[in-house]
DNA sequence: CGGGTTCTTGACTATCTTCAACGAAAGTGG
DNA sequence: CCACTTTCGTTGAAGATAGTCAAGAACCCG
């Protein structure tokens, strides 16, 4: 998932379940802190997110990190290059995943349904991913932070008690190497918007949304 | 094409012509200042840039703008998301571009070789644009400017009296929106090149690569 | 409870942007 | 073909945003 603000309904969606029944694999449950996949490994299966969250990376030389992506439930996270994985891919969160053999993706083998369905699943990352680029191109701290909390409220909000909650499995290095800022900067942001009553921060990995109006506006870069 | 130091080879790949000899249609010729598409048109076709350069670019309502990629020759374009373009395609070159029909990368209609073609270039385009996010969310004005002149001269570099020439067709502010800078930024760290001789500015849309390994060293953050 | 990690906060700095002016290049029309 | 206009690029000075460095607080895990 590329947490950004999108122009089109891609992140609204409901949960999309691919259709086919065939060629499918096993289930499969991972715990987090363990390793779908690393870059260089060449990629047999691709994933659709049942439950838990996933986190793509990608590095330089130097130590630093570009987080690529969070994987959510529905999203499917293994796209191969020339055959190979490109990002490293941990479990945030004790995940359920589907695996599709690679080959459903490249040949369809027999499915046609689920052929397209995946295929259709690569292009909406491709445009997602252009909405990121106006993200980490364009746009301030704030607007990154506020964007983030938007998308994630959109996807995963839970309504508890008349606002929305948002679960926050990452770290703030995560969320960071995300949107292009450090960890200081994104704290810094997070308490701002706390100060400013727009959030409230009920513990490190949840935050209460307590005016959606005003988080949307300044995610959208408004400044009146 | 992302304009990225790459990891792997493909920005290195000779010009892929597709090899299907169905199913397209007659070629396009198009002039400098021309679109192509607009964000939100609906997608008939996905275009190869058999010659010339294209910009995709995003805009944000308050005018910000990203350009997503630059389409060189070999590349291909057009790829849609819900049927549409999520971008709008300037030609900024005279270009020469071979058309294929959208069902052809979406249902393949006879010819399993172009199919699986386009697929597989919409998969390298996603391992493109990863790196794409690491030069907008973690690298330096210097990095940023030093990678994009390594990708050019790789692609699309002329040997010219024992030194690389690269043409740059596009004008800084393009180049800024590239990178997530400002035109100011970018005219600057160009004069720096230039005043340290890792490059000369034959004019203003022609660099020439004096020190390549520097170039290389500078894109990549080396601080000896 | 204790030790290590992660998060927050503060002070300071660096980088990049903004604003402004000037110069060069390109397009237009007589 | 030249003068005029407009656009684009370069440079400078000042300012803002985010980064760096450092310390303390909160959280987590055994």
């Amino acid at each position: 998932m590329y947490v950004t603000i999108l122009s089109d309904e891609t992140t609204r969606k409901p949960f999309r379940t691919l259709s086919s029944t065939t060629a499918r694999s096993p289930e499969a449950y991972l715990r987090a802190g363990s390793y779908l996949y690393f870059e260089g490994d060449s990629v047999d299966w691709l994933y659709q997110v049942k439950t838990g969250v996933l986190r793509l990376t990608r590095m330089l030389e130097d130590g630093r990190r570009q987080v690529i992506a969070f994987g959510y439930p529905g999203d499917i996270v293994g796209f191969p290059s020339d055959g190979l994985h490109h990002t490293d891919c941990e479990v945030l969160v004790d995940s359920h995943l589907q695996p599709y053999r690679r080959s459903m993706l490249e040949r369809g083998d027999g499915d046609p349904d689920l052929h397209r369905e995946l295929l259709q699943a690569a292009l909406r990352e491709i445009s997602a991913m252009q909405d990121h680029f106006m993200m980490l191109g364009r746009k301030s701290a704030v607007e990154k932070v506020a964007s983030f909390l938007c998308v994630l409220t959109d996807r995963v909000g839970q309504e508890v008690a008349g606002h929305v909650q948002v679960a926050l499995p990452m770290g703030r290095g995560d969320i960071a190497d995300f949107l292009g800022l450090t960890t200081e900067t994104v704290s810094r942001t997070l308490t701002q918007l706390r100060k400013t009553g727009v959030i409230a921060i009920d513990n490190i990995h949840t935050v209460i949304v307590l005016q959606p109006t005003a988080l949307i506006s300044l995610s959208l870069g408004d400044r009146g």
